[in-house]
DNA sequence: GTCTATAATAGGATAGAC
DNA sequence: GTCTATCCTATTATAGAC
């Protein structure tokens, strides 16, 4: 049985993706051809396709997989502090998570092209979900701490909220992108004292 | 003097540009093809070439342009009310115009597109400045009438709330995109009642 | 599984006639 | 200014040796 086999092509595909990760991030998913990947990764055309035969979609997808699925698994992490913890207390953890991990400019992209292709478009959604679910989790438990502000039915504040917090996310992502002035530690700090508190 | 023939150059161009735009939002502009939008518009190559001697790309920006433009336009006229809005109702203001001019997913292509090429991006920063710099005008009015909420200098608070604020439009915008259950109205909604009001 | 070399094609862009 | 026809480059993907 191809125990070593399996681990070894795991290795290989992981270190493609890499690979693929940090040039779609340099210059972009459409710019990077498979040349490129070639070039930087020291390997050869039939190399990539012998690990990726759908090519440079289906690594395009798996990069966007392990991007995003790290991004999961830090959520659950997050998970349980004693106090229920304010939206803007929530989201600035959420932010301060993708701000350590430096993707760089991969996820605007990444949206870019899921706005697009359905297969990209079902993986991003995938992780949206999640990270609404996560945000409503901890509204609600903020909600039943405080229903002077939130109103009698913690639990339809939280999925009523959700989406509208979840929006310092991306919206975090694209100004860093985006503004050259952009100043993410004052980002974050404000966020505590923006939301309802 | 050429007059007639800038009307009917400019009139060409922007016939172009519109054709591009549906072009674009429907199939993604990596996936359109200068063939496709010779089949879309019912003119030639030579045509489109001769308009947009940039070929493509100046394409893409002129239809950006126009799309951005109009996001600015928008933001002009909706300036000076009576009352200064609270932060989530400037930002449903803004929301629901974004929401009735229905670009698609032409937003998250043109994000995606500006992390990778300079020209746009310059094109899309400027305009999230704008919106950045309109939006804290507005919360520096708001916090000036409400100094117990938002401490001493309405300005320094407006300018530091703006970025986390501004960041619903983006949200909005993807998460219409990316969810197919995304409910538009309750996101517009809850938006008064999340920030700080 | 990986390499080298090459086939196959798509797509952007242009030349020249009208 | 616009059209038809075509060129040419860039890039994906594969075939066959090791």
């Amino acid at each position: 049985m191809p125990k070593v086999t399996d681990e070894y092509r795991n290795a290989r595909r992981g270190e493609i993706i890499e690979v693929a990760i940090s040039q779609f991030a340099e210059h972009g998913y459409a710019r990077t051809s498979i040349a490129d990947l070639v070039t930087a990764s020291g390997l050869s055309a039939g190399a990539i396709y012998g690990n990726f035969p759908g090519g440079k979609q289906e690594l395009f997808v798996a990069a966007a997989s392990r991007i995003l699925k790290s991004r999961r698994d830090e959520l659950a992490a997050g998970a349980g502090a004693d106090r229920p913890l304010s939206p803007g207390e929530v989201m600035a953890t959420l932010i301060r998570g993708i701000r350590a991990e430096n993707v760089g400019s991969v996820l605007p992209q990444l949206w870019g092209e899921a706005s697009i292709d359905a297969e990209i478009r079902t993986l991003v959604s995938a992780v949206f979900r999640d990270l609404r679910q996560t945000v409503a989790d901890r509204l609600t438990e903020w909600a039943a701490a405080h229903p002077d502000r939130t109103g009698a039915d913690p639990s339809a504040w939280g999925a009523r909220m959700a989406p509208v917090v979840l929006s310092a996310a991306p919206g975090f992502v694209l100004q860093r992108a985006m503004l050259d002035d952009f100043d993410e530690v004052a980002y974050i700090d404000a966020l505590p004292d923006i939301f309802v508190h």
